[in-house]
DNA sequence: CCAAAAGTGTTACAAGTACACCCATGA
DNA sequence: TCATGGGTGTACTTGTAACACTTTTGG
């Protein structure tokens, strides 16, 4: 056996991230269209190679900053997936994360360089087919989502800091693809405890609703 | 840069496997003492590199069968632990494992050759130090096996293929560390359907108990 | 005054939890 | 006959889901 069999005995790690936000009441994905390799021409989740001197989560964080210019978001890990053949070109362990996003308008930027020919939000209910084993990552990402959206606050990163319960209601049926009881999704989310209301209203077309704020923007379990 | 430098610029995968089983009414984990290395004379959990045509449950199945001889266990991705400096030798990036057997009086067996100088049966509640960062895989997996009890009929692997609703129940309060009402247990138990009378009692120094099994041997929700 | 969104309570049902007594057997 | 574990039912509490009308504003 050589030095150099020795030491690629093991597949390369990488993380993807796939980042959520929710735009005109639907879950959209973050997905970047690639320049080159087997898969040139096709979507995928952005993502990296590790480095040898970072956690899993600082790659994870390194590369969503690359994407999007954001860092200081909820980001989890999500599992991980290591399929023989995932990855033609050579064996890669790739360690999938879950992120959220506001929208807010900035994103997605332009490509970084011209490692992706495009940067783009895709809904999660109609996507192009994506590289490698990117499309089960996106299932399981959503999945997981959905199913922590109701028991955590993780909700406040999809918000600017003053909302009105009717956007909340409308982010959480974004995300879920569902429709809500109003009264009912208004007395759970106060019964909560997670939100402070801000004393203010916010004028439109029709009757002013009460503004709200999370008591914490950081990701806490209920 | 040289070649050497790019092929070992992404740290090693490798598995790490939490057994766990419950003996005398608690909670077990399998540990291995390390007979080499940096944690020479320490405990920790059975594990190994990935092989580069292997998909990682495949490797925790083979790392596991090595140390078990068992297979077709229910056995489940937990979380991929990255911190560098965890392995103070090398980089490495472990997928935790848990599995769950049925101790049957067969385990743990000697060590295979010479790579580990002990294996043991540990209960969770007083562990010794754990070499590397298992201490923390070990509770993460606790944890996980606590919450998939609730809501899956992954017990069936813990128990033989005919037990008492007494067995069934001992080994719940096992796994989760604290005393269950026994009507209520019963009467949600059978409520779930999982279960199939055997039509036959157990007989002992009491009153005889029926006999049940569960109509699927194979993971699943509920 | 009208259209549109904000705001509010009650009832019914299901699920979960607490709790005490009788039964069958071997010793 | 007694000690021991097996077996059962009911009441209460909690959480969840269904459901309709009034209020406030801008146009």
């Amino acid at each position: 056996m050589t030095a150099l069999s020795a030491v690629t005995a093991t597949p390369v790690v990488a993380v993807d991230v796939a980042v959520f936000t929710v735009l005109s009441r639907a879950l959209h994905v973050l997905l970047v269209e690639l320049r080159g390799g087997p898969f040139a021409g096709h979507w995928a989740l952005p993502g990296g190679r590790v480095r040898l001197d970072e956690s899993l989560d600082a790659a994870a964080a390194r590369e969503l900053a690359a994407q999007t210019g954001l860092d200081d978001i909820y980001l989890e890990q999500l599992y991980t997936f290591g399929t023989p053949g995932r990855d033609p070109a050579s064996r890669v362990v790739s360690v999938g994360y879950v992120a959220l996003i506001a929208h807010g308008g900035r994103f997605p930027p332009r490509p970084a360089g011209d490692k992706y020919a495009a940067v783009a939000w895709r809904p999660v209910a109609a996507l192009p087919p994506l590289a490698y084993d990117h499309a089960t990552v996106v299932a399981t990402a959503t999945s997981r989502l959905r199913a922590k959206l109701e028991y955590t606050n993780l909700a406040y990163t999809l918000l600017p800091r003053e909302f009105t319960l009717a956007d909340l209601q409308e982010m959480y049926e974004g995300v879920l693809g569902r429709v809500l009881d109003r009264r009912n999704f208004r007395k759970r989310i106060l019964a909560l405890g997670l939100l402070r209301p801000v004393g203010r209203l916010r004028r439109g077309a029709h009757r002013p609703a009460a503004l709200y704020a999370f008591r914490h923007r950081r990701p806490m379990l209920i």
